[in-house]
DNA sequence: TGTTGATTGACAGTATACTGACGATCTAGG
DNA sequence: CCTAGATCGTCAGTATACTGTCAATCAACA
């Protein structure tokens, strides 16, 4: 009994995987910020590290990697030039010498307010080419997707139960 | 006249932003990949350049990287690392000193057929939560969005009229 | 034919990512 | 109190990405 031949290998393999197209769409994606805000001086990943610190002012770097589901070891380079910046400080915790207590300066505070209409810009770019129905559907599926598939990455994302143990009450 | 006061920050600018869930998304795509083929020491990119190089043998760095949408940059170190693993060959081109064209080994070959089943687990595990119709709309749905929006990234893809020049008539 | 301009591969510098390991530190259990 | 295990930040090593630059080479035109 022989078996069934192999499909004849194609360019269809790259071109209609999902990954592949999570791929691209990710460079676009990178593209179209950094040319937004090309008067910032701050990547996707800076921007949404500041956004967190603001949110949750006094966060450490562990947990931080859990609110925006950053690798922690990549996390480390990102707050050191945030610090560089000056746009965060660093503090030591007063009951645990291990941890690093994360705040925005004035000029985060600043930088993060006036960056956030060149970032709306930038999502809006990205799905503008498609009708605004389409639009809301795939990023409802999109939520969906990453949400469902959330314990498959490295660093799931923890957003409430993250800051439980902060210092809040738990 | 008061201008309306800025919405209040939350972590929604960040994970409702396309930008956010595309990243988020091509990471956990990067892991199931590796996950799926940890048996082949082969990365997503290195798997896009084998494809490409198997479909046009004889194909130069620069069209190849416009073939798959790679940075050209990038793509030296890629292909040198394939090189290492023995799955691809670099032969000069006589005809002009600065080209070297890229042809798979025998190895090469043979990896790409037995990666293959592999790598369609992982495409197919990447949207197993979704219901088949929806991930049929996402698809479409990112196809087109890559497509229109091919001119914004840095490489633009360029798959058929990146090889008319390659010596087959033109 | 000789110079200009484009192309090719390579490289340096920066920024994400992930793996695996490490010392310092904290917490729980005995 | 003291040790076993967990946690925190950090680091080394590898792999993508992108910007900008460079020498070698080629193509086109005056």
């Amino acid at each position: 009994m022989p078996s069934k031949p192999p499909p004849p290998i194609t360019m269809d393999a790259v071109y209609a995987a999902p990954g592949y197209l999570f791929r691209r769409m990710q460079q676009i994606a990178v593209s179209i910020f950094m040319e937004e805000c090309k008067a910032f001086d701050l990547t996707p990943v800076q921007y949404g590290a500041l956004i967190a610190i603001h949110t949750h002012p006094g966060i450490d770097a562990t947990r931080l990697s859990a609110v925006i589901a950053f690798d922690r070891s990549t996390l480390g380079s990102v707050i050191e030039r945030l610090q560089a910046k000056d746009y965060i400080e660093r503090k030591p915790a007063p009951e645990d010498k291990r941890i690093k207590l994360l705040y925005l300066t004035k000029s985060g505070a600043a930088i993060l307010r006036e960056i956030i209409p060149a970032v709306e810009r930038a999502q809006a770019r990205m799905l503008e080419p498609l009708k605004p129905a389409d639009r809301k559907t795939l990023m409802g599926l999109l939520v969906q997707l990453v949400d469902l598939n959330n314990e498959v990455s490295r660093v799931p994302l923890r957003a409430e139960d993250a800051l439980e143990h902060l210092g809040k009450g738990g």
